[in-house]
DNA sequence: GTCTATATCTAGATAGAC
DNA sequence: GTCTATCTAGATATAGAC
């Protein structure tokens, strides 16, 4: 309990809480409990409770955009004379983030939980401070789906790779839902059991199959019956 | 400002709170001030916060609920002999909340973000809230797509109505993400210029033609590489 | 059914001792 | 760099007059 480590304690127990309970639930004072620290703690090391809101995301979002852009440029090199197969592309975009989640080591399993929330909270300077971390990297993408979907334009793309995004969040951050509801005539799981148990290469398999077809499909073409 | 007038007051305000903040960031003052009432009023007429959570709720599930199976029902009359065509199932289960979010005159336009939020929201008695209200009709929504997709294990059947869940959610709540973010080298729209504007119809044809892609497309098969 | 007034608690933030 | 003590504001909830 000596040193520098006081700050570490509190970003570790501000990700866990804000990513378990989102943002606006949690408060500085459970924080503070679960670190084992005292008020003043806090904003001695990071000013408000937005300073360290911002610290905890900050230092999450920097590894998945490396992670992100490392494979984002290695298939550029691989395809640099035609586009990038979609698949490809989508896994380089859902990879790095569902991986990190199953990532029972690193410590951060939490990690993609509490970017998802980011996106899924209401209060709008937490979704200024995500577009702020991850706006760039996701702009790189969006120029190489437009690159490997020439017969799409980009406004349709940009849907597309929101529909993408929020499947993304949803797997990660509410897992849950997918537990609670059971099929009608069928017991595949017990009564309780959630329906997980699946593998990192399962679940974002599924992931990126779903999306890549979605992203796929020919634009959608609007019927002018009326007007 | 005579009789029963309170409630309503009370109910319409607190829905527009919840659908624009969050639940968890809105307080019962917030909604009192705008409703122009008093805090006594809420816990005489609701008993609790969490008593007014659930009249919000209540009083807009019905309706979507009672459209669904509308759809549905008239949808199974008609392939009887049959499947049902996916395209109309992944209508039936989305075109209600998507035209419903677009329609400024019932007042219910903010409805189907509440919604959303609902799911969105960590608080985890929301969630069970928003699975008792909707659990129902999704088990027969469900149902109707096990038998539409008999390539399909109903894991991986609710797996992508988990994404289609996820989609539908992101649509209506987080418009402002499609915005924030634009293209590389176009400039399709303005700086500061929402990417929205759009008709009901070509949002809802968006999103029904990503959904029933990725529906559609074969089963994920695990390589068993490696173990 | 509606209000004012108030009780009780918890929030974020700061001052100042060590 | 870390703590205790405390300020102020805001929260949910209730009592009791009208």
């Amino acid at each position: 309990m000596a040193n520098g480590d006081t700050k570490q304690k509190i970003l570790d127990a501000a990700e866990q809480l804000f990513a378990n309970q989102g943002f606006a639930a949690t408060s500085l004072r459970t924080i503070i409990r679960a670190a084992g620290v005292n008020t003043a703690a806090v904003h001695y090391h990071f000013g408000s409770r937005e300073g360290l809101i911002e610290a905890v995301m900050q230092r999450r979002a920097t590894p998945i955009n490396q992670e992100r852009l490392r494979e984002l440029e290695s298939l550029e090199a691989a395809y640099s004379d035609g586009s990038i197969p979609l698949d490809r592309l989508v896994e380089a975009f859902l990879g790095p983030p569902v991986r990190l989640h199953f990532d029972r080591t690193s410590g951060g399993s939490i990690l993609p939980r509490l970017m998802a929330r980011a996106i899924t909270e209401a209060d709008t300077d937490i979704h200024d401070m995500f577009k702020k971390l991850f706006g760039e990297v996701f702009m790189r993408f969006t120029g190489a789906f437009v690159r490997t979907l020439p017969g799409l334009s980009p406004v349709e793309i940009r849907w597309r790779m929101h529909f993408m995004l929020a499947s993304l969040a949803f797997t990660i951050a509410v897992p849950d839902l997918q537990s609670g509801v059971r099929q009608p005539g069928e017991d595949l799981d017990a009564p309780g059991k959630p329906a997980q148990a699946e593998s990192v290469d399962t679940v974002l398999g599924r992931l990126v199959s779903f999306v890549t077809a979605g992203m796929r499909t020919p634009a959608f073409q609007q019927t002018r019956a009326k007007v």
